[in-house]
DNA sequence: GCGGCATTTGGCTAAAGTGGCAAGTACTTG
DNA sequence: CAAGTACTTGCCACTTTAGCCAAATGCCGC
């Protein structure tokens, strides 16, 4: 693998690696359904520390995956590319064949 | 978050993290692309020690993410779920995002 | 059964990721 | 300007992951 192609993997990996920890998953996810939160909201939902899911955030946005805007002291933040929410539909698709369920069907 | 949210994001997780590796990413990539693969002609494109490419298989099986069959001594890869590549149309996306280009243009 | 090829597994070390607390920044209100 | 709220950042202990080598397994043809 030349290294322009092992760049590119490298660069969609990043991406990736941003989605892969159920916290973040989770905060996607409720942004890809109502559209706008807080980093209280998502805190509270989470039930971590602030500055563990503000942390989860930074990551989320270094990453492209979300953007965010401040608004008096409180910090929105909201999808930056909205596919990133048809993920999870392909993910289920991965844990039913898991489960020994229907894989033919998913295609 | 309940205990059976967690559960429902972990599992998520699982599958977003092993995905999460530039060399796992080229090999679902590959494999989308060629249907089947064997350990050794993977490991050649990749470059690295095949014992490395086979944890890198290992890790996507028990994800669910591939499948695999031996014939002969010879043990050849395949997708378990095809949508997996539809992944990477989004994840470009997001680069692209990065990049500060369009980000209109991909809803 | 023996040597050889393809692959997997174990062991190890280096590196990365996680999460909480505490301290710092930013804005707002009295 | 002081105090409070909302968030971010630094630090640190801890867990997980990555990749190589070496050893083990599985299958073949002789």
């Amino acid at each position: 693998m030349d290294a322009k192609t092992q760049a590119k993997y490298e660069a969609r990996a990043r991406v990736v690696k941003a989605m892969a920890h159920p916290t973040r998953l989770f905060i996607v996810d409720e942004l890809s359904r109502r559209d706008e939160r807080c980093v209280c909201e998502l805190t509270e939902m989470i039930g971590a520390d602030i500055s563990t899911v503000s942390k989860h955030l930074s990551l989320l946005k270094a990453a492209g995956i979300v953007e965010d805007s401040k608004r008096g002291n409180m910090v929105f933040y909201r999808l930056a590319v909205p596919c990133v929410a048809q993920f999870f539909n392909c993910i289920e698709s991965v844990l039913r064949g898991n489960a020994g369920q229907s894989r033919r069907a998913l295609t």
